[in-house]
DNA sequence: CAGCATCCTGTCAGATACTG
DNA sequence: CAGTATCTGACAGGATGCTG
């Protein structure tokens, strides 16, 4: 194995305590909602009505909360356009595109695992 | 970037819709209380009360429901010994460490990145 | 020691309606 | 179009007590 958690450890203990900034990245980046608006941004820019789109049965509220969350941690960019109709668009920022080169491999892992996981 | 997330799509192009294979595990696995336990026992395996002792703050019940779900996925691989008092051992199973690997540099990426982004 | 059964509560998330 | 506001229910998750 290329990296152990040892080693992680070893440049910070407090992975496994509670209220520690790892736990707080961690509920923001792997929540249900949060994987997946970051894959859909992953291929590039999209508005708030092809987010919503896209992610298949993300609620208003839950995109809005989501995009808010990825946004405040420096991993989401948002532009407004001074237009009517309104135009906002997402993206991921660079600190986001570093957490997406290290979650796609895991992504496509679970993808092509999925069924035999799931068992069908 | 090495892997688009359209190429993923391309091999399995329901990974957006609802109550896919691929929404399932990732709710597994990327779990509050998943990634935890599965980050605790990528060194080797530990017995139920060093695994509770370890991740900081999980309760007797998310335990035992974690580790089940994980059991069940064939992630994690569970062996009582009967013995007086009982002896139980939980390690990663062979799928459960190719899905480590994939992990661990996520995990360590968000270690080193949790102070900046939470911002301290 | 390694759990399960039960009860209880707070939070999250969904639905709906409204607005700049 | 891109959101916000409010209400409500469901369920994640905690506390406690018990058992093989």
């Amino acid at each position: 194995m290329a990296v152990s958690f040892a080693q992680i450890r070893a440049t910070r203990d407090d992975v496994f305590t509670e209220n520690c900034p790892t736990r707080v990245v961690l509920d923001h980046v792997m929540s249900k909602w949060g994987v997946l608006v970051l894959l859909a941004l992953t291929d590039g820019t999209l508005r708030w009505g092809e987010l919503r789109r896209t992610v298949d049965g993300i609620s208003e509220k839950m995109l809005a909360s989501t995009l808010r969350t990825l946004e405040s941690d420096g991993i989401v960019a948002r532009t407004a356009y001074p237009e009517v109709p309104p135009r906002v668009e997402y993206a991921l920022t660079p600190r986001g595109e570093q957490l997406m080169v290290r979650m796609l491999p895991l992504m496509e892992w679970i993808a092509d695992e999925a069924d035999d996981i799931v068992g069908r």
